[in-house]
DNA sequence: ATAATAAATATTTTGTAAAATATTTATTAA
DNA sequence: TTAATAAATATTTTACAAAATATTTATTAT
């Protein structure tokens, strides 16, 4: 591996940082691969090197997008001195806020995620089935510390996935403004925690 | 009042009614004001007799289903020999049942309700404050029976309404099947109801 | 007057050719 | 050979005239 010369991925990373504020910003239909190519002093051909198209950029600058966002949740599961409750409560508002600011800092993201959730479907349903295994963590924690009485932790897992997914569709992001949205997701968390506790 | 000649009311149903088909089987876009107005033997013109424009047709023809739809939620809540939980689970559930048949028979009302939905959206949030009002009598039922433990019942009711709105909303109507939300839909209000309830 | 229509006009949609852009291929450079 | 480009081609978008449709107005009938 030389030192000075860039590697396949350090291009692909570049390509993506370019395409990613453009997208971000104009929308993945207002974005030319031509754009995209000058930014990182390539021409456009180029591009075709290390991907195979430009729909498949917007796939990829999506999938950046989740990762960064499955990162931040798995680390909000191994923060320490937090109850399970606490957790799960995390968890919930802190995705919405972070959807909150990527839509607001990146406007045109709201397009490439439609785009995304039309053509690659698949990629959604995986990122849910991962969310929904962070989820379960928690609830499997809960139950070990008495907070949760929960029986079947995956299912339960996908009915919370299910009630909160109004605070992160950008549909619903986009219509409400942002405090109804956070009050909301705050007391329909506490409806859920107090609906997964021990009966009396 | 005459007997035999038809009403202002009549003449608008007529109208509605001719609407509603062609909206629903073909969608707001496709369909002409020569079509519904051929489908009542008039002009065209004379349809302004009765409606400002065919936008507000597409209104009052979502505004038919709105209706339709709170009756039968009205209707629910009055039924006797049910606890407030069997209420509410049978509020979400024939709700969930409702739409989807709805959007099964009348392919094309997305696409209405959508626009709706875009240009008015007051309408929209006119039936939902009613929705919650509705809610919020079952709660206050439930507190009354021992049911439920509730102390702000309005904001509940409004929480119980964010929790299941993917149920409704006829995007995810559209993208999942129908077992799954069916499914989905029993377990977040079973779990909803474990949270209303008195704590141990 | 009221109800309706047909004709006139305004607006929107559609079809399509030109322009822009995506993608592939041929060529050059290292 | 690998990396890149420029040129060639395929596909998509845009611009805009023609056609369709919505809406208004003038006219007729009751």
């Amino acid at each position: 591996m030389k030192t000075m010369e860039k590697t396949v991925d350090e291009v692909r990373n570049q390509i993506l940082d370019a395409a990613f504020a453009r997208f971000g910003q104009y929308g993945l239909g207002k974005t030319t691969m031509a754009e995209i190519a000058k930014d990182c002093d390539m021409s456009a051909g180029n591009l075709y090197r290390y991907y195979p198209n430009k729909a498949d950029i917007g796939a990829a600058c999506a999938m950046r997008c989740f990762n960064e966002m499955d990162a931040l949740l798995r680390d909000i599961i191994k923060r320490p001195g937090l109850t399970a409750t606490e957790k799960l409560k995390t968890f919930v508002l802190e995705k919405f806020y972070h959807v909150y600011e990527q839509f607001s800092e990146q406007p045109k993201l709201y397009e490439l995620v439609m785009y995304i959730q039309q053509e690659k479907f698949d990629i959604i349903q995986a990122r849910l089935k991962g969310q929904q295994s962070l989820l379960a963590e928690i609830l499997a924690e809960g139950n070990r510390s008495g907070e949760f009485d929960v029986s079947d932790i995956l299912e339960t897992a996908s009915l919370i996935q299910a009630a909160v997914t109004i605070f992160n569709a950008p549909h619903f992001i986009n219509s409400y403004p942002f405090e109804k949205l956070e009050d909301e997701a705050k007391g329909v968390v506490d409806l859920l925690v107090r609906g997964l506790g021990k009966r009396s």
